[in-house]
DNA sequence: AATTTGCGCAGCCGATTGGCTTCACATATA
DNA sequence: TATATGTGAAGCCAATCGGCTGCGCAAATT
């Protein structure tokens, strides 16, 4: 069983309900209203992200709400940094060749 | 046949890809050295990276040159845009509600 | 106490995934 | 021209996915 973020955020319901959720807390029945899918499945989803530490539910009575964590969210977009770093990195060079060629101008 | 962006990063051996390619433009057989998967399968990986646009394929000879189109990667970013603006509104009410609680402490 | 409501779990099932092997084909190279 | 090399396409297969239904259970309501 895969469990990582990016896995989490492949499925487009997930994501969905990742928006949902961002907004406020919910229920999964609430959530299921949102969708034309069974409840089962919404919860399914809700395990997944659970597990992943996406969401995190929180008992009240028989009901439980789950809330966004928004800091894990935060390792997508340290994993993007990766390609922004390298990214400067060429436009580095690339400014390198350009200063090289000012110069054999002259 | 799914194919978006975030399918296409879901799989471990494709964000390898691209985090490979974005140093450097590189063909088929010289990525596949980096793994322990046969060509083919990393031929099939460097398809759905193609059809979602995130590679890009520069022919020369017989040789096949992927490249990473950094722009693509921003439609991650932008997803993530929405919760940030979200986390931003939630900080924003936090503040009317810590700024309602001072006074009345007046 | 009986019923309703909110929920998760287990198990079924067709579709998809991500390996694999075998092949065909075009471009070097001998 | 014959051979070696770089590549993609097709088809196989076990594992996984994402729906579904049918439970059981605890909390709330009657």
């Amino acid at each position: 069983m895969r469990r990582d973020i990016f896995q989490a955020i492949a499925d487009p319901t997930r994501r969905a309900i990742l928006v949902l959720v961002a907004v406020q807390a919910m229920t999964p029945n609430a959530i299921a209203e949102h969708f034309d899918i069974k409840r089962q499945s919404i919860s399914k989803h809700l395990r997944i992200l659970s597990e992943c530490d996406l969401l995190v539910p929180r008992q009240e009575g028989r009901e439980i709400f789950y809330e966004l964590k928004i800091d894990k969210m935060k390792e997508i977009d340290t994993w993007l940094d990766q390609f922004r770093k390298i990214m400067e990195e060429s436009f580095k060079q690339l400014d390198e060749v350009l200063f090289t060629l000012k110069n054999k101008k002259k």
